[in-house]
DNA sequence: CAGTGGTCTAGACCACAAG
DNA sequence: TTGTGGTCTAGACCACTGG
């Protein structure tokens, strides 16, 4: 909070959003250059070019080369979501966490998923079945594939004790990843894992992530009724 | 792609995080300064400061003054979501967006909304229901409350040619917000308009959004069943 | 107190793209 | 061709915070 004095790139920032909220700079209209803005400012052009950065970073504005800086006609907002390990989810919550390995098989599998994890024909990985719980009480039901022709160290792992989760974010980082989200009636097998009704909403999650190009895992998490996935704006 | 050749700071960025992934600098550890990075890199301290703020910011270090850079011991992955425009959203698909206002009053909101909204008891709010269509079937019900209060224009708004999510973003931009995800059983009222049967699972986002501490709008999203959320990671 | 990151500067060169 | 943003530098001072 201290280099918001004056020429502060921060208080140049701060100045444009203003600029901008107060319709002073118009959607679609070009704003000055970053010389000018840096003469009006008294600083350095490295200094507007700092601000002008953050603000385009958060879709305020958009910049092109030669055509100058102009305020974004739909600001299109981001929200970030910070991807947490189930178990720190649960624990910040002040509840106990525990989880069941139900199933863990080496086999074929299906079509989509092959494509999803890059698998050549016949190529097996590895299926787990894993029930997160919250203070004993189920929490999430997950389904998962490993690829272990890329990740061979993934089989000698013993998922019973640490969750396939976090043995993957400790030991096998990726580069890209794909986070899908819907909603879905549980099947009979979901409501009785997770001590539900058949039919019950549940709020699903599908995750695929690379290495590079190969891919480590897809994930399919089913949580019980009631969860919520909150982001800022 | 061009001043990616040996002392960009996006050559350091991915050196650094190729060590990070290959383990050669382990979670937790400290790195070596920016100092005696750019002596490294051979390179000023500035290009390795924007580097290593560009992999803060992707979440893989931590950084403090004094206690130096660290490899963090849970790299929290963010997803970033762009909140797009429904009619945007749907174009996007090549079909035809469209919208029937059905419901539209000025009344005192539910506790709940006027928290939301920030309202003072007694304070009545402009409530609207909206259904989105896509190529003229049902796309996603919505349930609106605007704070007509703080934003006593929009009052005199026309939502039935513009919808009120389109007016608002171009009328009335926010500076915070909170984004909510989560599933529901349809009841009867929305399983009709929606055109599917009750108990259906559907997604739902509840959005609120406010301009420095003022309520804007609070809405909640419900969406036919097959609707995703895609995030990139 | 002193080491580390955070920021600013003044100037330079470059990449890109509009006209 | 030329204006605009993108980046790099070498050096400086400051702010925070661990020891």
């Amino acid at each position: 909070m201290s280099p918001s004095e004056a020429n502060s790139w921060q208080h140049i920032q701060s100045e444009v959003l203003e600029r901008i909220r107060s319709r002073q700079w118009k959607p679609g209209e070009l704003i000055p250059n970053e010389t000018d803005l840096a003469k009006e400012f008294g600083c350095a052009r490295a200094t507007v070019n700092r601000a002008l950065r953050a603000v385009a970073d958060a879709g305020w504005i958009d910049r092109r080369r030669k055509a100058g800086t102009r305020v974004a006609t739909f600001p299109e907002r981001k929200a970030v979501l910070s991807i947490p390990v189930i178990r720190k989810e649960i624990e910040a919550k002040g509840q106990d966490y525990s989880h069941d390995l139900l199933h863990s098989v080496t086999r074929l599998p299906p079509a989509e998923v092959s494509r999803r994890l890059n698998l050549a024909d016949g190529i097996k990985a590895l299926e787990l079945h894993t029930l997160h719980l919250a203070d004993n009480k189920p929490h999430a039901y997950e389904e998962r594939w490993i690829n272990v022709d890329f990740l061979p160290e993934a089989a000698k792992a013993d998922f019973t004790t640490i969750s396939a989760n976090e043995w993957l974010v400790t030991n096998a980082p990726f580069t890209e990843g794909e986070l899908v989200f819907s909603a879905a009636n549980a099947a009979a097998k979901e409501a009785k894992l997770l001590n539900i009704e058949t039919g019950t909403a549940i709020f699903t999650a599908s995750r695929t992530t690379s290495h590079d190009g190969n891919g480590i895992t897809a994930v399919r998490l089913m949580f019980t009724p009631g969860y919520q996935l909150h982001m800022a704006i």
